[in-house]
DNA sequence: GTATTTCTTTACGTATACATTAAACTTGGC
DNA sequence: GCCAAGTTTAATGTATACGTAAAGAAATAC
């Protein structure tokens, strides 16, 4: 009997291995490697990688370059407005849905508990909490929505710009005024307010989205 | 020499292969195969079909399921409803979007062009030239739009539809309505007008939806 | 010195071989 | 007759082998 997860296809590792060393910033962006070296970094045959980085191309994590090697997808700003502006649409309407759906305080509980992480990272200045409970948020969000394409696309994209976030995230102020956003937007679903659950959610992420662009501009930075 | 299409890689034409005959129905819903028996159907051996079936699945179009051969994905109503929230979310957006870039009788020529075409298809009553027209009218449409990620979903999720569209093509009634919504939103973008823009393709989706969750309901269909 | 051509290298694309393991079948116990 | 344990089967997961073609290096012509 295994008390450790079920040991998973080396595909699999390799996929969650790459994504981490991409997010991370391990394999930086721009950066470009040879299937056989990826192979070797991570012990196995080129088999699994090849498979690994055509999910990962498909998750728009990176580019497969025949004999130029994988190129690790550099985030631009271009790249950044197109997710948010998709994101700020997708994530709009699985509020809305949400709060269509007449759910009760304890189908929120979840969605209520990251609101709270949050304002307690914010009181604590602790921003890698602040970041993974926002993030939690919206992925809670989505799926209180229930439309799973929504919540996939919104996960991909999430993961797309995860580099980026982290590297703004020292680089601002700590987004204090957001999480009133987040405790109306609570409110609204919970009181089934689907107008105004739509309308709060979009100012948010509008919000978000200009500081983000602001922070870039001041960094002086064209791609992360 | 080569005076054909400069030869692809059997991956991406397995790809190719695979995904026409599921849209056509070759592969029909809900049936498995084995990578052994598609590779002998496409003449290659297991390794381009074995990438070509996880770049499918990451489209949505089947399900790789260890042991028991990869399942062709059939489409449900639920899954339509799904698609269709998303889709026409995102190519309001990009109507939206559009109508906010300025464009000129020039630049909207190969949407004015489509128009045209479903327009003489309707006279003619050529569902099939039809549906191709309203692709293409779709497709240009977020191309306007300017963002390449929704053009990248819109693309994907039609192609999950698609098949479903075809099977109800010749059970409804003929848009005819639908072309003075067409001629509307051309008119939208070029003037400009962005909130009107997003409006008239809005209700355009929805009422599209509406018809052809009717027409499932009517055929008493589950999934395609 | 530059440009062109040939040669060499090498990374990839594909096929094949092999290991693994889930599922199916068989057999024996009750 | 039914269920469980063990065995067999076969499809997948992974590694490896090999041919091909692209990129780069070298050599030669100018």
């Amino acid at each position: 009997m295994n008390h450790e997860a079920r040991s998973k296809s080396t595909t699999a590792l390799a996929v969650e291995r790459l994504k981490d060393m991409i997010v991370s910033g391990e394999l930086s962006a721009r950066s470009d490697h040879l299937e056989s070296e990826l192979a070797e970094r991570l012990g196995m045959s080129r088999t699994p990688v090849r498979e690994a980085t055509l999910v990962l191309q498909s998750m728009g994590l990176l580019e497969v370059r025949p004999r130029k090697g994988v190129r690790i997808r550099p985030v631009t700003v271009e790249d950044m407005n197109e997710v948010y502006e998709v994101l700020t649409e997708l994530e709009s309407l699985a509020a809305a849905r949400a709060a269509g759906l007449g759910y009760g305080r304890d189908d929120l509980a979840v969605l209520s508990d990251t609101i709270d992480r949050m304002e307690y990272a914010l009181g604590s200045e602790d921003r890698d909490a602040w970041a993974k409970a926002d993030e939690d948020f919206h992925t809670e969000l989505v799926r209180l929505g229930g439309n799973s394409r929504v919540a996939e696309i919104v996960s991909m994209f999430n993961d797309q710009v995860r580099r980026a976030r982290n590297t703004t995230l020292y680089a601002r102020p700590l987004p204090t005024t957001s999480n009133e956003d987040h405790s109306a937007l609570y409110n609204a679903i919970l009181s089934g307010d689907v107008d105004r659950a739509h309308e709060i959610h979009k100012g948010h992420r509008v919000r978000a989205r200009k500081l983000l662009t602001e922070v870039l501009a001041k960094l002086g930075i064209r791609y992360l």
